[in-house]
RNA sequence: GGAGGCUUAGCUCAGCCGGUAGAGCGCUUGCUUCACACGCAAGAGGUCACAGAUUCGAGUUCUGUAGUCUCCACCA
């Protein structure tokens, strides 16, 4: 079994290999199995065209412990993959390169031309970010891999429109929208971006029409007043009680304007008037309709003045805000402009300000879907981690608006309603119409619009499975488990799945929703383009290892919280990973049987470790289960750095190295077990090197990935042998400090004499005192030696220990030393005693509790005893 | 204007159902000990933001205060 390894682990080659082993021989696949129970995660799918960014490789690496966790405990487990079309941000990458590499627009192409051309971009790079996910070690079924807009998803996509539209759940309307003028689209709600943005208050003088006075209204967007069509003050407003119901002039333009009373005007804000621009403003639009006023357009799609303002048609918005107010000025009409900061929408692709316009868009109306998607999560049928963002989910369907659902681009599923020339109807349709359903005409036009981006997304955990088809698919795995991604994404995606499921499939699309944080640099900046900040995970993971980069991100990170990334905690994972490569290695470069499982006979130090196993299978899990991978991985992290590597292999060398070979074979077996069941723990945190490891290790079956996941044992839980192992253990740090203290180098052995009244333990403990604690012979004795002249001496719970080198003890050190140690434990001893004095305590407290209390008291009496006794011999 | 998070060792963060605190990095001192210097051993370092409350007992529950960050909201 002797395998010569490299001293030190090197993921690159390991971690492609491995993975096209896994993917060669299908262990992704999810398979449908009656005798197991299914558990399915659908991935959010990034966009098609992306790159994988560090918020991306948290996501999928959360998705990959949790489905590797439960496909090792049983589960028919399944992952699916899929790419989003990204509707708006795909069309504007190849826009733009048709416009550097051609110099061309998508309308000098024409809609079927730019579509094969935003297809080709597809084809070429969309397996880019699949190929990124797979160095990351993500475990899915790549065969059931899917696209937003392939033929199942479109069909999906038909259906619930035209299903949705029946039912009168889906509207054409003329409402004011966010409109992205660069984009020149419209956008939903959640697509705007508000930003602080440091602006002017202007003050502009509206006269009244009949000449008896003047009113001053405020505006921070004066290039809008070419849309006024009237001024509003609070009905309250004693100021202006006599001048509601004439009108005013509108300066620059001539417009006469009706004055009137809204509650919707501040009193106590600017000069009390607010201009009414109905057409570009959504508050203003609101009064409008209350008053009756006129809704008058002046800004295209573009942003551009239309016609039939003079100078000012033609100049783009901000062109004619400074025209505009030089003419007031001029004028006269401009009594003030003061700075004024305000909260700006932007658009969420370009950042550019989104402009609010009066247009003929398709909408979802949200109250009736709401309802039963806040019911689900009120009851906890899909439940929140953390739970707090059930808050935010709440707060956010509570106030919903309707759902902005038609974009005028090209790219993305295309409305299916056909407009008729002859007869006005509207045909809505799952088949493509060549006619008109009313009429009969075949003088129809389909609407150019496609939909929203998240629409088709918001179907993805069932549209994924085969629905509207009942498929076996749909049948098993669906709804699914879990549901994993970032904060940030619940109001565009995870709210709108949720509502979408309970409306077309009649139950929550998952149960449980986990949330995680944002990946930020180490300054806590958000990682980004921009900033030029950001950490490209794939370089990470081919320097350090792919298992090192997961490790870091979810080791130490509580769910939904924000994480800074440094690239020292990878250097630290790397070690990590190198630590268990070199502990593997030594079993291995040890081992002389191929016995697999635990041997007939157990030394105290096997029963020590195994003990300690156990209980972490236990905790493992359930931190597991309760989603708290970061405590799971840290947990597992420690036992094999510290228990694992720093004492029980330690402690196995003596047999390993001495001549019984029964005792030989009987550490190698513990060793090889330990380790075995070690990497299943934490092989869905660290895929690649706990497989690499295991393949080279004895073992039954062919993949560590498809393993049983470990279970506790009470059997193994050896409570006794970990105690007295611990005493053991005790007296060996003991030495050592005391050894490091006096500066002792290991070469200079010692004779060790200890006295305690577990002398059973300690015998059993000779070779690790011998080894651990530099012995060169070991007396044991219930008593105190008589002569304890030149010893330095030192005390644990269980034993007191001399060494012969009291030579090199600096006293006074030594005694400030047990004096603070002394005053430490006598102060703790007090807290105990108090306690314990305590009726309130010895009363109410479990029962378990005061007696694990006690001994730690009578413990701690006894060591400050003889701590006591020992400072008393050195005066 | 609402809602939420955070405030624990020099830095970055863990800390599940309440029983006087942990990790990584950094720092100090030793060590080429036959798996590993991407290492070993020993150490220093914290009144768990502040004030109350509940409790026998509170980083851990509740209330308030301060600082800080984020989200939502149509304030011209």
């Amino acid at each position: 079994m002797n395998r010569e390894l490299p001293k030190v682990y090197e993921p690159q080659e390991v971690e492609s290999r491995v993975y096209e082993m896994w993917e060669k021989n299908g262990c992704f696949k999810g398979h449908r199995d009656p005798d197991k129970k299914p558990f399915t995660i659908v991935m959010p799918p990034p966009n098609v065209t992306g790159q994988l960014h560090m918020g991306h490789a948290m996501d999928c690496t959360l998705q990959d412990i949790l489905i590797r966790f439960k496909r090792m405990q049983g589960y028919a487990a399944l992952w699916v993959p899929g790419t989003d079309h990204a509707g708006i941000a795909t069309q504007i990458k190849v826009e733009e390169d048709l416009r550097v590499n051609e110099g061309l627009t998508r309308h000098d192409l024409g809609r079927e031309k730019f579509l094969e051309r935003v297809w080709e971009w597809k084809n070429k790079y969309g397996s880019r970010i699949v190929a990124q996910q797979k160095k990351m070690g993500a475990s899915c079924d790549w065969d059931r891999a899917r696209f937003t807009m392939d033929e199942g998803c479109s069909k999906a996509v038909r259906e619930v429109f035209v299903s949705l539209y029946d039912k009168g759940l889906i509207y054409k309307g003329s409402r004011i929208v966010n409109w992205c003028p660069h984009c020149v689209t419209a956008l939903s709600d959640a697509e705007v971006e508000y930003q602080d943005k440091p602006g002017h208050l202007w003050h502009i003088r509206y006269p009244l029409t009949d000449g008896s006075g003047e009113l001053v209204v405020a505006t921070t967007r004066p290039e809008t007043m070419l849309g006024d069509t009237g001024v509003a003050v609070n009905p309250a407003d004693e100021r202006y009680k006599d001048i509601v119901g004439k009108t005013c002039t509108l300066p620059l333009v001539g417009r006469e304007m009706p004055i009137v009373a809204d509650e919707y005007v501040e009193l106590d804000f600017g000069t009390g008037c607010v201009k009414m621009t109905p057409a570009h403003d959504p508050n203003d639009f609101e009064v409008g309709l209350r008053h009756n006023l006129e809704t008058i357009r002046v800004l295209d799609d573009h942003g551009v003045v239309v016609e039939g303002y003079g100078k000012y048609s033609g100049m783009d918005r901000y062109e004619a805000r400074k025209a505009i107010v030089a003419d007031l000025e001029e004028q006269g009409y401009l009594v003030k402009v003061e700075p004024y900061s305000h909260n700006v929408g932007t658009c969420y692709r370009c950042h550019n300000d989104v402009e609010p316009i009066i247009s003929a868009q398709w909408f979802v109306k949200m109250e009736p879907l709401a309802k039963e998607a806040l019911r689900v999560v009120n009851e906890g049928e899909t439940k929140f981690v953390p739970d707090r963002f059930s808050k935010t989910y709440t707060n956010w369907m509570e106030n919903v608006h309707d759902w902005c659902i038609s974009r005028q681009l090209w790219w993305g599923h295309q409305i299916p309603v056909w407009y008729c020339a002859d007869c006005g109807h509207m045909t809505v349709s799952r088949q493509d119409a060549t006619r008109c359903e009313k009429c009969g005409s075949k003088n129809i036009e389909r609407d150019p619009d496609v939909l929203d981006t998240w629409f088709s997304s918001a179907l993805w955990p069932f549209s994924t499975l085969g629905w509207p088809d009942k498929t076996p698919d749909l049948d098993y795995f669906y709804p699914t488990d879990v549901l994993v991604t970032g904060y940030d994404i619940i109001f565009f995606w995870v709210a709108r799945m949720i509502f979408s499921a309970c409306e077309h499939t009649k139950q929550p699309p998952f149960h449980t929703v986990l949330i995680h944080g944002l990946v930020r640099d180490d300054k806590g900046r958000k990682m980004s383009k921009s900033l030029g900040n950001g950490i490209d995970p794939l370089e990470m993971a081919d320097k350090y290892g792919a298992d090192a980069l997961r490790f870091n991100l979810i080791t130490g990170n509580a769910p939904g919280n924000d994480m800074r990334f440094y690239v020292e905690k990878c250097e630290a994972m790397r070690n990590f990973a190198n630590k268990i490569w070199n502990a593997s290695r030594f079993v291995m470069m040890n081992l002389t049987t191929d016995k697999l499982g635990l041997p007939e006979t157990l030394e105290q130090e096997d029963k020590w470790i195994l003990s300690k196993l156990n209980r972490l299978v236990k905790e493992v899990t359930d931190n597991m289960e309760a989603y708290e991978l970061g405590v799971a991985s840290a947990k597992v992290y420690d036992f094999i750095w510290s228990d694992y590597c720093d004492w029980y292999i330690e402690l196995t060398k003596a047999r390993l190295q001495g001549d019984d070979e029964h005792a030989k074979e009987q550490a190698q077996r513990v060793l090889v077990y330990v380790l075995t069941e070690t990497l299943k723990l934490l092989h869905p945190f660290m895929p690649f090197i706990t497989e690499e490891i295991w393949q080279a290790l004895p073992h039954e079956g062919d993949f560590l990935m498809l393993q049983k996941w470990p279970e506790y044992d009470e059997a193994l839980n050896f409570q006794e042998a970990e105690a007295a192992m611990e005493s053991v253990m005790d007296v060996i740090r003991a030495i050592r400090a005391r050894r490091a203290e006096m500066n002792v180098p290991p070469s200079k052995k010692a004779e060790l004499t200890i006295v305690t009244p577990k002398v059973a333990v300690f015998d059993a403990g000779r070779g690790f005192l011998t080894r651990l604690a530099y012995a060169s012979g070991i007396s044991l004795t219930e008593t105190e030696p008589a002569d304890t002249a030149g010893m330095v001496a030192d005390v644990t719970h269980d034993a007191k220990v001399y060494m012969p080198l009291a030579e090199l003890v600096d006293i006074e050190k030594e005694k400030a030393r047990l004096t603070k140690d002394l005053g430490k434990k006598q102060g703790e001893l007090k807290g105990l005693e108090g306690k314990l004095s305590n009726p309130g305590f010895l009363n109410k407290a479990p029962a378990d509790v005061v007696a694990a209390e006690q001994e730690r008291a009578e413990k701690l009496k006894a060591l400050i005893a003889k701590i006591e006794e020992q400072l008393k011999a050195m005066a």
